[in-house]
DNA sequence: GACATTCATAACCATCTGGTTATGAGATAG
DNA sequence: CTATCTCATAACCAGATGGTTATGAATGTC
């Protein structure tokens, strides 16, 4: 399985509704659809379909058992999330520095 | 200026020309709206729309400066993004944490 | 075997979204 | 003053999106 495109992981996390389902997997463990349904809001279906989109963004992992489904939350697919922001970060830093040069040479 | 919703703000980041543009921005400072047209490959109206949900977003700032406007990223904007991600790592700690606790006890 | 439960998929629909072109307001140049 | 340049806004459109109900496949229960 190749590492999910960070554009599928943005998209999943722009939902609240998923955000929510992915935030109740993070605290609570694995759920079956019919327990995370139970406190969704929406109907079964959509439940079901956002986590199809979840688990094609890696953030979510199913487990068959009889005729549940249990899904529990990847915490390792937020990593390019991670790396993003920190990206983010060290391009400004990098630009602060150069300033800061800049500063200290027309100190001389 | 009150703190934009996250929902805004993961939102703003789920389009590719938007984080295009955020990402020009990180990386190379502020930018005129003409500028950052030439190499979006979008129309320059698009690129206004976007900017606009940057900066409700809380992402960007634009500065006028006669008939053209300077943008330039916010960075700050990010916090409650590495907020979220670190709080569904905290979950998945204390879960696991949870785990090992049940484990030690069951050696006793 | 007959029935019930759990979930996924299909079909459908209203709304949102990201793009376009057209236009206009404000600033600068001649 | 007129013409030009830069950007924002309006009006519009096709396609994506998030929800619904209906249905069916697989499993479990009696």
């Amino acid at each position: 399985m190749p590492e999910p495109s960070p554009d599928l992981l943005f998209k999943a996390l722009a939902d609240p509704s998923r955000r929510a389902l992915f935030e109740r997997l993070c605290q609570h463990g694995e759920q079956t659809v019919g327990a995370l349904t139970a406190g969704a809001g929406i109907s079964q279906p959509a439940v079901s379909k956002h986590l199809g989109i979840l688990k094609r963004a890696g953030l979510v992992q199913g487990r068959g058992a009889g005729r549940q489904t249990h899904y529990s939350a990847q915490q390792r697919a937020l990593a390019p999330l991670v790396d993003w922001t920190g990206r983010m970060n060290r391009f400004w830093e990098a630009r602060f520095d150069d300033l800061e040069n800049l500063l200290k040479r027309m100190d001389q």
